[in-house]
DNA sequence: TTATAATATCGTAATATTGCAATATAACAA
DNA sequence: TTGTTATATTGCAATATTACGATATTATAA
């Protein structure tokens, strides 16, 4: 295998899963981290910033990308990434909902 | 390679992801949220609720709490997972943090 | 004790992820 | 055109993940 299974899951927990393991991992926080404190997001610093090669870099933000959680736009010879905030707010969304209807006896 | 590079990226990093990878997965969000609707907090029925065999669903509880995101205590023959509100809330002001100062004119 | 129920662990095959060197592409500058 | 800069793609080796059957383990029940 090494296959997940996605079959079975409500399309909801398909896609909560799929923006968790995007984020599910340090160079990919890094990068949102970067994008969050820059005034412009043009973005070349990363290979600067990153202790990862331009290649593994480009392959993260790809994934990223993919994933939604980032938007890119051309500008010239670089490119402008920055956040989507949809989903970040429907992330942040289903885990203040973890954080309500709890059972305070609970363990 | 395949190893994750963690040297390079700070030790907040390192948490945030390993804790997002943690909830990268269809079984360990529905997990998540069989917890949340559950009164009381034994979980057999996992077995029953997801389309997956008991070791994979055992294996997935193991991630999630090496992860600290649930919590067991034995309870005669069954077990009581519960959510840790302490390691939920890390990633919800993470993400909430994301959505403030952010430059309105960017992409 | 013997059975049964709830869970964990082991072993393993299939597949995915990670990181990077090498190379490609694309836009602009000289 | 030729170079240069910014980024993407390809190919691949090393390692990790996923799923599950078989098998342990542990606690209670009969």
């Amino acid at each position: 295998m090494g296959t997940t299974k996605s079959e079975g899951f409500s399309e909801e927990v398909n896609e909560l899963a799929l923006l968790f393991k995007a984020m599910g991992h340090p160079a990919r926080i890094a990068i949102i981290q970067f994008l969050r404190t820059q005034e412009k997001c043009i973005c070349t610093d990363l290979v600067n910033e990153l202790p990862l090669a331009q290649p593994t870099i480009s392959q993260h933000l790809k994934e990223l990308k993919n994933a939604g959680i980032i938007q890119g736009s051309v500008s010239g010879t670089s490119i402008c990434y920055c956040l989507n905030l949809e989903k970040i707010s429907a992330l942040d969304a289903f885990l203040a909902s973890l954080k309500y209807d709890q059972n305070p006896t609970c363990c």
